[in-house]
RNA sequence: GCACCCAUAGCUCAAUUGGAUAGAGCACCUGACUACGAAUCAGGAGGUUAGAGGUUCGACUCCUCUUGGGUGCACCA
């Protein structure tokens, strides 16, 4: 298994013990790894020490780089060496080293993937929509990045705990029973719920700003639900089962599983308590009738804990979610995946947290708003996309082109590609692009299945599965793993290195909870790829080549499908 | 008013977190299907990284200011 550490890693390993031992120095600021080069005539790796030790060791970093290229023994994986720039210690690997490497790496199913997170678990809230309100396209971002980074921590070996923490509590289900009551069309809620309870909700809304009989209603039916009435509870549990049910079908079609679904309302009996303690410890005080938590000290507004009327709001709930999860689970981390307007409010609970003894590694991922072109989406402009219509158009364009493409393929297969397809190319869109960036949403973009996309992924699968499956036709008697793996032409090369650093890119993706980074490798691996199909012969090659290229394809393959899995695409052998 | 975030090719986005000549896709131009799958590939053109200072061997990246945009800031979550 130790052949199996990444050679960034053992050349980095290697570069700081013998920049100790050369330059006689035990522990220093500077780092003395190494780091891939972002352009191949640099060699594979560079250090940039000798820059940095300049000034410690007075002399040039080019005289510094001299002296560790004359002192060092090259570790054997290593073919070259040499200087360039202000003083660039560039490495190239030797090829037979890392064709070695990709042979071996075949029998790991982590591709080489340091299993960092064993024994440790991490609890990830995301999509976390509301009770009686449809997803729609602000949705799609907490969903998808939330899911990318739930699988990416899974692979890594830590035991993950999805957690969707629905808004199912809260004074808008005192508008929701009287309207309920007095506005539903058992219809519309049989043929779509969700909808139904939505109009429900908004028919009550307005009404109860222009009636305060109404208004006084509602909050009767809230106290009556929250003090246990039976009948109240029975439709609160209706409108969250009826959710819940309707929210599924759309998981479903993203291929998105929860451990848990634990709304709000599952810590209410806890609230009490956070208060209490929050008064023990002297952090809470009176304001306006209001319990709040001063956080000037740490340049933050102040956070209520308990509304003037007695109710609790958010700030409490977190905080016992929080208190709920250590004792339950005692996490090494709780990851939370919102959109950006929430920030002040990580803050603050994060830091009430703190101040409460919470010990537990809160972190808030947040993302870019989706917003259109011209304007911000919103419920009173109407503008609002359904994440199911969001959906039903991708597949929907997918299966035309599908069509177009593979006419003679029977009617269930293409359905089944274009969902793949439609699915993976609003994924992709989604989480190529770095998440804390703001999101201009076009169906241009969302739908894009040329270039840098998800079908662009796909298809490159696909087309190395075709050529295994003919080689595995026209050759049944090769067993490719007694057939070593040659690195000889520039192409092969640079496909194998690429391969290589797929542990990188799943460790930097999830250190930075940036799917996009794991994105852009894969993208970057089936571009090689395509060159490499494009530019070289396999099946046609000489034997010997033809048995290594097609085992490089494997890899290549194996590694674009588990990455692709990693953001939750799925891929297909025909497309 | 205060705070947080953002500004990169005509458009949509990257840039291994301070490294070498800032890279992709779309659109535009040129070339490659009688071929292991053209949803592809090979190439061209396109940049004062919003602007001005600073930090240092080195800045899209860090600091300060300016401009322009987004989002929050006491009882909605």
């Amino acid at each position: 298994m130790a052949t199996l550490i990444t050679f960034e890693e053992r050349l980095s390993i290697w570069t700081t013990e013998s920049m100790k031992s050369i330059f006689g120095f035990d522990d220093s600021d500077v780092h003395l790894g190494v780091a891939p080069t972002n352009n191949d005539k640099f060699g594979d790796y560079q250090c940039n020490a000798a820059m940095e030790l300049a000034r410690t060791l007075k002399k040039s970093p080019r005289q510094i780089a001299q002296e560790f290229v004359e002192a060092a023994k090259l570790p054997d994986f290593v073919e070259k060496i040499d200087i360039a720039g202000p003083g660039f210690i560039n490495f190239t690997l030797s090829n037979t080293a890392l064709a070695e490497h990709i042979q071996s790496l075949e029998n790991d199913p982590h591709l080489g993937a340091e299993q960092e997170g064993q024994g440790k678990t991490v609890i990830i809230d995301y999509s976390s929509p509301n009770v009686a309100k449809p997803m729609h396209i602000g949705h799609i971002r907490s969903t998808v990045i939330g899911n990318a980074i739930d699988r990416i921590y899974r692979f890594l070996g830590y035991n993950v705990i999805a957690d969707n923490h629905l808004g199912d509590w809260g004074t808008q289900f005192g508008l929701m029973m009287v309207g309920y009551r007095n506005f539903v069309d058992e219809e519309a809620l049989a043929k779509a719920p969700v909808e139904e309870l939505e109009r429900v909700y908004v028919a009550s809304y307005n009404k109860s700003k222009e009636d305060k009989t109404w208004r006084d209603k509602a909050k009767a039916e809230l106290v009556k639900l929250q003090q246990g009435d039976a009948e109240n509870r029975a439709l609160w549990e209706r409108f969250i089962e009826l959710s819940i049910k309707e929210f599924n079908t759309i998981y479903d079609r993203l291929d998105v599983k929860f451990d848990l679904y634990r709304g709000e309302s599952f810590y209410n009996d806890r609230l009490p308590k956070i208060i209490q303690s929050l008064e023990d410890k002297g952090l809470a005080q009176e304001s306006d009738g209001a319990l709040i938590v001063d956080l000037e000290e740490d340049g933050m507004p102040v956070c209520i804990v308990r509304k003037s009327d007695g109710g609790y709001n958010y700030s409490t709930t977190d905080l016992a979610t929080v208190e709920a999860r250590i004792e339950e689970f005692n996490p090494e981390r709780i990851i939370y995946v919102t959109d950006e307007r929430q920030q002040l409010h990580f803050r603050q609970f994060f830091n009430v947290a703190g101040k409460l003894g919470m010990d537990a590694n809160l972190v808030h991922v947040w993302f870019g708003l989706m917003r259109l072109p011209e304007a911000t989406f919103s419920t009173r402009e109407g503008n609002v996309i359904k994440l199911a219509a969001l959906l039903d158009e991708a597949e929907f364009r997918a299966l035309e082109m599908v069509k177009a493409s593979s006419p003679d393929m029977p009617d269930d297969q293409q359905e089944d590609l274009a969902k793949a397809i439609g699915i993976g190319a609003i994924k992709y869109t989604d989480l190529s692009q770095n998440p804390q960036s703001l999101v201009t949403f076009t169906w241009e973009k969302a739908l894009n299945m040329e270039g840098n996309s998800g079908p662009y992924l796909q298809y490159a699968y696909a087309r190395i599965s075709s050529v295994y499956d003919k080689f595995q036709a026209k050759f049944p008697d090769t067993n490719l793993n007694e057939c070593s793996i040659i690195i000889e032409h520039e192409i092969e090369r640079r496909l194998a290195i690429k391969i290589s650093r797929f542990p990188a890119a799943i460790k930097a993706a999830a250190q930075n909870y940036r799917p996009n980074i794991l994105a852009d490798y894969l993208y970057d691996l089936a571009q090689v790829y395509s060159s490499f199909y494009q530019n070289v012969p396999f099946l046609k090659a000489e034997a010997g080549v033809r048995e290594s290229r097609i085992r490089l394809c494997r890899s290549a393959a194996t590694t674009l499908k588990q990455g692709l899995k990693l953001l939750g695409i799925e891929t297909r052998e025909r497309i």
